[in-house]
DNA sequence: GACTCACTACTCGGATACCTTCTGTCCGAGTTACTAAGG
DNA sequence: CCTTAGTAACTCGGACAGAAGGTATCCGAGTAGTGAGTC
């Protein structure tokens, strides 16, 4: 049971993008965070692919959001970075062995599969309980409303001055 | 987010040692569920390390559940396979590039962080509040009770006259 | 001065190696039941 | 017949390879801004 680190990077970029007003670069994401520029890159490509943040091409591209911040939950970023798939995969042993269950009567998962779903689902919705702007809402309680809004700044500057 | 696949075996094979009597080798759980025996020994050991099973050495040795089937909760066996180790883990990137926030500032975790411990939280509370026993019950429901006591015989039988 | 066109620089996107972790396997240490001999 | 020592077989436990997925990187396709040239 291990989440993909790339997640923690796609939150933080969906939380400051919210900041910016122009389409910010991946490279510049990748400074700001001081993380590998190519990985994280991959982590963007992620989020377009899932169509949470839109693709501007060219020279003065780079990535915004699609939607409104609170409409975006941090299910979809986890599951856009890290797969939709449920992290426990029944392989129905139940119907294997000398005791197992002829295929015919397993008409619904078997109770370890299903306490493994609720789980799950327990997971899921606890995470899209959160949106991006619950975040959001969060850093400027924790830093204040000034931080975001330089960050943002920052992020539509062209040259590093303010590094 | 990827469970490891033993943990599904190690499900199944504390809800049948319910139904034993003696102490079961691993070679014949491995055999009633048609695995492969030496992974499935790796992943009692782990339930041995977590004192969820007591192993017992010798020619009549084997894996008996350590106390009540209403004791052990879905949530250890899980953690004893998989590891305790949350699936988020932060790694504290806010305290990194120009905006950094610095480590003295950084009291309490991040909102992100806590996102996803309140989500990993809740998939372990769902997990928790499901034993064994209940487990046990949702068998004998869709099974039909006379079934887990069959297998129960066919474990505590020394020879595979069943197969 | 305004328009057109080619160029350059910068962006995203996917294809390519490296490494940690999970999967699967093997052999050794230890314990118990069985066997056979002796009293 | 009972006791006892020895043997043998079977168990768990941890150490050892192979495979898969995550991590990190690079280069190519494409686009917008820039500058020169021309009318």
């Amino acid at each position: 049971m291990k989440l993909s680190g790339g997640v923690e990077w796609a939150l933080h970029c969906c939380v400051v993008l919210t900041a910016a007003s122009e389409p910010v670069p991946a490279a510049r994401l990748a400074l700001l965070h001081d993380v590998s520029p190519s990985y994280l890159a991959k982590q963007m490509q992620a989020l377009s692919r899932a169509g949470l943040v839109h693709s501007v091409q060219g020279r003065t591209g780079g990535y915004v959001l699609t939607g409104d911040a609170a409409e975006i939950t941090v299910l979809d970023v986890v599951q856009a970075v890290d797969g939709a798939d449920p992290a426990f995969a029944c392989t129905e042993i139940r119907q294997r062995g000398p005791f197992g269950t002829p295929p015919g009567k397993c008409t619904e998962p078997c109770p370890i599969a299903r306490t493994m779903a609720a789980a799950d689902a327990a997971w899921r919705a606890s995470l899209r309980a959160v949106s991006i702007a619950d975040l959001v809402g969060s850093v400027e309680e924790s830093s204040g409303p000034r931080a975001l809004p330089g960050i943002g700044a920052w992020l539509d500057s062209t040259s590093d001055a303010s590094g």
